[in-house]
DNA sequence: AGAGTCTGGACGAACGTTCGCTTAGCGACG
DNA sequence: CGTCGCTAAGCGAACGTTCGTCCAGACTCT
């Protein structure tokens, strides 16, 4: 199915009676002077055409693609898809287009997937795949030839982040477990590995300490996203402590585990144990009971990384290594509380000042 | 932070000596012959160099991007973001880029996205977004520019589909109900002017009438895709017949609703009530009871459409209007039937011979 | 009335490739 | 020994734009 090819300037000038660069000027370019006449010359010449100008000569002449990179882990994951819809919905608006490259597979080459962003040119990337963080080799690449913004810390820095700050996200979520009562609190983490996961302990542990409580080791169990991974985790933390009665899980998927494993062993939520979990997906208010969790602004996120992005290929200089987004808790039944949901939001960049008190 | 120029071949071929013509022949062009040592000098230019090939030139001169478009709708359903990661994967196998177009607020412009993607003369698009279903303007801009190939059925016909056939799972799933012994059948659709969910509702009339049971128009409760609405239209069906016990209900998220209605009513999963339902997400094995449901090959799907999209931009013919994949039925506990999941399989475009002996 | 200042538009060059044609050199063949 | 054919490489043109410069005519000012 060859479609015809599409009309050039050139003929759309020459059924105008003009050359083609004056009905480029007037077309594409901004501020021209033309008579009204050979205006709507042009303009039905155009019109009667479908004229529809051509990128891609324009990119090389202007040595920019208006077109940014997206180098995205697990599209499946939510998180993910929601971030990439608010980037490409931001991008569009300043009239970018957005190349989207996955990295599904953990052993997938990295490399290659960016390359082939290079090859076409694009302005920017915004990486959104957690397993770069540990992959030297991409991050070479990048450092190399593009401007760059990550969604997660790039080995090597010098890459500017953008997200919310997670260290806070954990303090919150145990401070206000600590001011429902509870003193003997566990939690169930993703893989250390991940920067957010560590980030979130400290808060964890930031927030036992304030509350003069020790926070053991034993209070903590490494996860994998999975629910069966986080109810092994619970199993474990009940073992250990028997008196637990509170769990901060990083995510909602894996506290659909915690719930299984509470279940097993004959504890009920909210009377027996709380839960305070991280993503609020949709699914979080379906959960019996109700999940109370952190919601993340993963769009706004990701309308935040092109703006970020746009503004370094210009050549802005940003101060903040990190672009902080605020992050809210989502109150629900898991931890005891009925009735209407009551919000405890933290505002803007003020986490960072938070943080940086501590 | 501007990243310097980019090396260009005019560059490569001066240090290695050599016209950037026959570099661009020996790097880029496949097959040409070179003397081994100018082979080894150019090379080692283009290494030394950190040489990259401006596909944007390239595709200008050739007329042809190696990149095509996706519009999608809503990338935060499960199923969308599926089909766009194995569309994407086999696209960059065959040296293709991925550009995405969302379409997510209902009354986003599709035209708007459309047309940044022909502006950027990507070689086909697929149309990956429900809503495109009623989108004739978008219809239009399809047919006329480019090569496309759709999800969903787009309006004017003359767009090849993939997918799967969905009367057949409406039947599949439905004569799995019967097969159990039930015989009073309800179904909790999707909206009514998608054609997919039309297709499942006759699917499920074939089987009914095929078991002599004649599919009465209250046995069908439409619902629009969230747990809420499934909720009530669990509701109505109750009351218009409280002797039901067997739902068919179109995807894994309205089964959360049909779950709790089931609770409300003071009915059991699956000893009062048994559900069968479609997408397969993964949370559907954590449901309580685990939901039995049809799995839909949504990234083999993605896969599928990069193949047909780039045989029709080669110009072959295909022979039929749709592609299809063979859907699974995915056994748990929601029916009843317990122990070991016997998976219930249609293979192949088998699927369409037997629509087609109805 | 001549010099200066707009205004509308034309024109050449460049962006980094690919592609087809030409050419220099060289051995082989009749 | 002249011609043919082959190999390795060069060269010009083209793809569809943008951008800066140039130019002819009309108008203004002194």
């Amino acid at each position: 199915m060859v479609k015809g090819p599409y009309p050039s300037l050139k003929e759309v000038a020459a059924r105008a009676g003009v050359s083609f660069q004056t009905a480029s000027k007037f077309l594409n370019g901004g501020q021209v002077r033309v008579s009204p006449e050979t205006a709507e010359r042009i303009t039905s010449a155009a019109r009667e055409l479908g004229y529809s100008p051509n990128t891609i000569a324009r990119s090389l002449v202007q040595r920019a693609s208006s077109t940014i990179g997206i180098v995205a882990g697990d599209l499946t994951d939510l998180a993910l898809s929601q971030f990439v819809v608010g980037a490409e919905r931001a991008a569009r608006r300043v009239g970018h287009a957005v190349l989207v490259g996955t990295l599904a597979g953990d052993e997938e080459d990295g490399s290659e997937v960016v390359n082939t962003l290079i090859e076409r040119r694009v302005d920017g990337i915004i990486a959104a795949a957690p397993q770069l963080e540990e992959d030297t080799a991409v991050a070479e690449l990048l450092r190399r030839y593009v401007s760059v913004v990550s969604l997660h810390h790039v080995p090597g820095g010098g890459i500017p982040t953008v997200g919310s700050n997670h260290r806070d996200l954990g303090r919150m979520c145990t401070e206000y477990l600590l001011g429902l009562g509870h003193t003997c609190i566990g939690t169930v983490t993703g893989p250390f590995r991940r920067l957010v996961v560590r980030s979130r302990l400290r808060g964890f542990e930031d927030a036992l300490r304030q509350a003069s409580i020790e926070p053991g080791e034993d209070l903590v169990v490494e996860g994998d996203w999975t629910p069966a991974g986080a109810a092994s985790a619970t199993r474990l933390l009940f073992e250990r402590r028997p008196q637990l009665t509170a769990i901060f899980v990083h995510s909602d998927v894996m506290a659909i585990g915690v719930y299984s494993a509470a279940a097993a062993t004959g504890r009920r939520i909210p009377e027996d144990l709380a839960v305070v979990s991280c993503d609020d997906i949709p699914f979080a208010q379906y959960m019996t009971p109700p999940l109370t969790s952190v919601r993340i602004p993963f769009a706004e996120t990701g309308a935040r990384a092109v703006d970020v992005l746009l503004r370094r290929i210009n050549g802005e200089e940003l101060t903040a290594e990190a672009s902080l987004l605020p992050v809210e808790l989502i109150v629900r039944a898991s931890c005891g509380v009925v009735g209407a949901p009551r919000p405890l939001a933290r505002r803007g960049s003020s986490s960072q000042v938070m943080e940086e008190k501590l």
